[in-house]
DNA sequence: AAGATATAATTGGTATACAATTTTTTAGAC
DNA sequence: GTCTAAAAAATTGTATACCAATTATATCTT
């Protein structure tokens, strides 16, 4: 799945570009310790040096990629410690989103809700890709519902930076449905505005998705 | 208090450029809504367009200046909302870091815990720059005690993008002592491996500023 | 094959130019 | 004097060219 450069046209070059490479990490076409050349890219995509080291730049202060200085931009690696950090903090904040999201809760956030968890209780025929956009919009619907812009704003820096490693803990037999159904108990605890069970399901579906990915670092580590 | 922009010729220009106007802006020498004209911030500090060019839009992705094409760059008005939505935020944070830093506790960091325990308890004679700056440095020495960089990296942007809001609190008679006090109270639970305690102390610690925050900014609202 | 040396490549920064747009100034009308 | 409209200036966004410092790579020597 190549991403796409062209189009929308009333976005800066700058912001395309970011867009663009982003994209490319963190659906794993950019692996970690590739080398981004600013010329490259910048013959890639027929633009000049200045946006694409502006894009660059952005890239670095959200830690995908790390430049050293006169040698080259590099893709980072993030270390498995790194990665459960991040579950540990997303334990955290996601908890604090379902309460928030379950106070704030309101009619037109219900139906909202209600649409996603139709879809969470049809998951049959539905692709791999489908299920995965599924659980990124659920995502995305309960971060918002807290309604708190900086805590949204946290919360999909973090989530984007583990994509690639969350999605790989869903190798695990069983998990991804798992991961699913957990997810359509918080939409419908949180819809009913029930502080405590969305808080309570949150924390354990983090803690089993942090489980889920140790143990597949682990399996994968020895065989 | 100016902040001085030579010395320090190791770092690259464009990080210099960043450390200089990100001071200026938590200092409050640069106040929200002023224009951060590119130009004229080449000329002040005797260098070109493009590194100044990249220090603006790293202070933009941490949301301290916005740009708006063709027009300027502009200092960031924060919210009361928006600070209350951090302090929100930093409550929970600040309560995980508490919990990792009791259940990491070496005797190295316990050293620099008694350090700052020693300070903390002798205020007497302290400016109030002396005691503002020991404020910081407790919450820096808690913050990396999580032994998690990630989280460090989260609480020094969340604690940097209110400082200027947070000294304000402090004018409600009594509240800086009691939160220095607050403080002390956290380092030694922490340094004790008491992580309940520690928890326990954090949440109160940070509710107790979030409130005075609110309270100090209804007073100054009505009078 | 190994090491030294020369050459390429790459980023960091400067400088200049120009288009698109916005802000400010100016000129004019009344 | 004041309002309006046109002109001028200012400002960012992007492109291009250039060079220094450093690193990667290729070449040569032994």
């Amino acid at each position: 799945m190549q991403s796409k450069w062209v189009e929308e046209d009333l976005l800066s070059i700058r912001e395309r570009a970011y867009r663009y490479l982003k994209d490319m990490i963190l659906n794993g076409e950019y692996k970690a310790g590739d080398r981004l050349v600013e010329r490259e890219l910048a013959d890639k995509l027929h633009i000049s040096r200045t946006p694409i080291r502006e894009a660059l730049f952005r890239l670095e202060s959200q830690g995908f990629v790390k430049t050293v200085p006169r040698k080259g931009v590099v893709v980072e690696r993030i270390s498995e410690d790194e990665v459960v950090e991040v579950f540990t903090i997303l334990s955290s904040l996601e908890v604090l989103a379902a309460k928030l999201a379950a106070q704030k809760m309101d009619d037109k956030t219900q139906l909202e809700f209600d649409q996603v968890i139709v879809k969470l209780q049809n998951l049959d025929g539905l692709t791999e890709a489908e299920v995965s956009k599924l659980h990124l919009d659920t995502n995305q619907i309960l971060h918002k519902a807290a309604k708190s812009p900086k805590l949204y704003e946290l919360l999909t820096g973090l989530t984007d930076y583990i994509r690639i490693f969350s999605n790989t803990s869903y190798e695990t037999p069983g998990r991804k449905e798992e991961s699913m159904k957990e997810h359509l108990e918080i939409m419908k605890a949180v819809r009913n505005k029930d502080v405590e069970m969305g808080e309570y399901l949150t924390k354990i579906h983090i803690e089993n998705s942090k489980r889920a990915y140790i143990n597949y670092v682990k399996q994968n580590k020895k065989g």
